[in-house]
RNA sequence: GCGCCCGUAGCUCAGCUGGAUAGAGCAGCGGUCUUCUAAACCGCAGGUCCCAGGUUCGACUCCUGGCGGGCGCGCCA
């Protein structure tokens, strides 16, 4: 159950029996109060536009109102706030509702919609590099997030694999004699992609005689050559397992399945641009034809002038994406290629291009490619800062490598996690070590880039991100550790072989002590909080909760004896830690990061 | 020139369609391990919420104007 919508329309519900217009929303916050737990701010809004007395209305509302079985008690504070203290046995209810459903009472949507998510979309003619870390991270948070609630999500990788550099890399390619290798049918070997590349740009810049050629395969490539062909195809091929071997590390979701390149698109743009003229929207400057927009101005101050096929006749990323928008929007379907129509299409790349996509949204709604009812959303996101707040590279000022930054991770969270079991005089096999530090390493990377508010520019820190203090992943996975070594270390086994547990009632938990209402509390606000992250695509929102959640547990760990607690109250709580470490590690699970049973 | 984002404690950041006494972590100081992982917990100290006006019963939040920083604005993506 969703506390604060089942409240917001009660609330709602009252305040239009007190007068209020129909749909008035009754404003549902978190109070800091100890006499209460959420808090109506509705009233005082609404009395304002009726020109009534707040305090009156909000004694009105909450005599029509009945909160009785979920509610201790419902007050009129201050100038009109409405103080709502939870039941504690509603609350002991709905952690018992929570333990027995593996959605943990998150209500299914009433209409599922289909919900495409664009994001990590490298550039095939490079390595992926740090560039592409936090939309690949936030879009696969979000992915997960919205397929948990329900709804049908549809990963798109809309990689970068043709542009212009490939006729330079496919002329370099021949370049190096990799034709034979190509012409078997074999994987071509790269060991380099990022060095591969630089030789073919440092030939592309220092030799006209190359530069020529490049332009020229470009042609040939776009015109269907099958030669051209071939080799672009092979490079693609092992620049693809480059990415895919990234994800795979990453512990990202994305598949061959989820590819769906500019190359895709290729045929769909001049019948883009056709219907741009067909919809009389097509002009014509300089050589280049493109779209005005009185909505936006270029430097100038003239209306902007944005170009879908440029004076040479190349096509842009703007054509590209406004093919990709009308696939989405259905042309997909009609076509055959998918079965499905977008509701939602999210954006995840970095916020400089939030005035590129103003523009193409506006521009697919007014050709009619993308009707009014499917949601389009940019999800921006800051750049990655290093502490020296420029943007993040390495020591001299180079690009870093996904790969390499993962490694790195992985590194030193293994030192960290070996000199820690060290000092405890336990013993841990490397294999166990391989795995903890893995699963810590990436869930840092992870969690660190996902724990901050997207849209501002984020600084990136080892230190910061692998400690064990304040609202990180190791904090976090410590935390689900130290509740699993409970059941590790009492006779009590969170569950059999069977699935079943050996602790009686498991799920009848009641509220015996502060800490663990509290917790109660907290727990039943995951489903509010899995909603707020799916409306506002905000994953920071799941990391401050699950870190609440967590201080939350400590209050019980620090104040409730567990297993040394007897009879119910053993059994409540037993069943109350379990419950907690389910909620950690699916929210966890949501994020895309991974829990250790210890650490 | 126009537009977007940002400006909150020494540092890194939260602050939920405007709400009650602005919160965390780090760093600083002081406590808590014969007791379920002290990689933890508790306490203290620390803020003109960039500035100035305005709207309002109420503004970190909305509006206007400044200041400071970042980014974008026709043939890269």
């Amino acid at each position: 159950m969703n506390i604060r919508t089942e409240l917001d329309k009660r609330i709602s519900a009252a305040l239009t029996d007190g007068g209020a217009p129909e749909g008035t929303p009754a404003i549902i916050n978190l109070s800091s109060r100890p006499e209460a737990d959420y808090q109506a701010n509705g009233c005082m809004a609404a009395a304002k536009k009726l020109g009534t007395n707040p305090r009156e209305l909000a004694d009105k509302v909450v005599k029509a109102l009945d909160l009785s079985d979920l509610a201790e008690s419902v007050d009129v504070a201050g100038p009109g706030f409405i103080n709502i203290k939870l039941d504690d046995e509603f609350l002991a209810a709905r952690a018992n509702e929570m333990a027995a459903d593996d959605r943990f009472g998150l209500p299914t949507p009433a209409e599922p919609q289909t919900v495409v998510v664009d994001y990590s979309s490298p550039n095939l003619a490079k390595e992926m590099h740090v560039g592409h870390l936090r939309s690949t991270i936030i879009g696969d948070a979000l992915a997960r997030v919205l397929e948990f609630q329900g709804h049908n999500v549809i990963r798109q990788n809309h990689v970068g694999d043709w542009g212009t550099q490939f006729g330079m890399l496919v002329e370099h390619m021949i370049d190096e004699h990799m034709g034979w290798l190509v012409r078997d049918g074999h994987r071509i070997i790269i060991e380099d992609l990022e060095e591969f590349y630089r030789e073919a740009k440092q030939k592309f810049d220092a030799s006209e005689e190359f530069a020529d050629r490049s332009r020229q395969r470009v042609v040939m490539l776009q015109a269907g050559d099958a030669e051209s062909l071939r080799f672009w195809q092979a490079f693609r091929k092992e620049s693809l397992k480059h990415c895919h071997d990234v994800y795979e590390r990453l512990g990202v979701l994305l598949t061959q399945d989820d590819m769906r390149g500019e190359s895709a698109y290729n045929d769909d743009l001049p019948k883009v641009v056709a219907d741009l003229d067909a919809a009389g929207m097509l002009a014509e400057s300089e050589g280049a034809k493109g779209v005005y927009l009185d909505e936006f101005t270029n430097k100038d101050n003239e209306r902007a002038f944005v170009i879908v096929v440029k004076s040479g006749g190349g096509y842009l990323y703007a054509t590209t994406d406004l093919a990709a928008l009308r696939f989405r929007a259905g042309k997909g379907k009609e076509e055959g290629v998918v079965d499905w129509v977008a509701d939602r299409v999210l954006y995840v790349t970095d916020s400089r291009q939030a005035e590129h996509f103003d523009k193409v949204f506006l521009i697919a709604r007014k050709a009619g490619f993308v009707p009014e009812a499917i949601s389009l959303e940019h999800v921006g996101f800051g750049m990655m800062l290093g502490e020296n707040k420029r943007p993040f590279a390495t020591r001299e000022g180079g690009t870093v490598k996904l790969m390499d930054l993962i490694n790195e991770a992985e590194r030193r969270a293994k030192e960290l996690v070996a000199a820690k079991a060290e000092e405890r005089g336990e013993e841990m096999s490397e294999a166990e070590l391989d795995e903890i530090a893995h699963k810590v390493g990436i869930g840092s990377l992870k969690y660190a880039d996902l724990a901050q508010n997207r849209t501002s520019d984020y600084v990136f820190s080892w230190e910061k991100m692998l400690s064990f203090e304040g609202n990180t992943a190791p904090y976090m996975q410590y935390a689900y550790a130290r509740i699993r070594s409970i059941f590790a270390k009492g006779a009590a086994k969170p569950e059999g072989e069977d699935g079943s547990t050996d602790f009686a009632d498991s799920t009848d938990m009641f509220v015996g002590h502060p800490a663990e209402r509290s917790l109660m509390l907290m727990l039943s606000r995951f489903a509010e909080t899995v909603q707020t992250v799916a409306d506002t695509c905000q994953p920071h929102v799941l990391c401050a909760y699950l870190y609440d959640l967590a201080g939350a547990f400590m209050g019980l760990y620090e104040n409730c004896p567990v297993l040394k607690a007897e009879g119910a109250t053993r059994d409540s709580r037993l069943a109350l830690c379990k419950l907690t470490a389910d909620v950690i590690q699916r929210g966890l699970g949501l994020l895309g990061i991974d829990t250790v049973e210890r650490m």
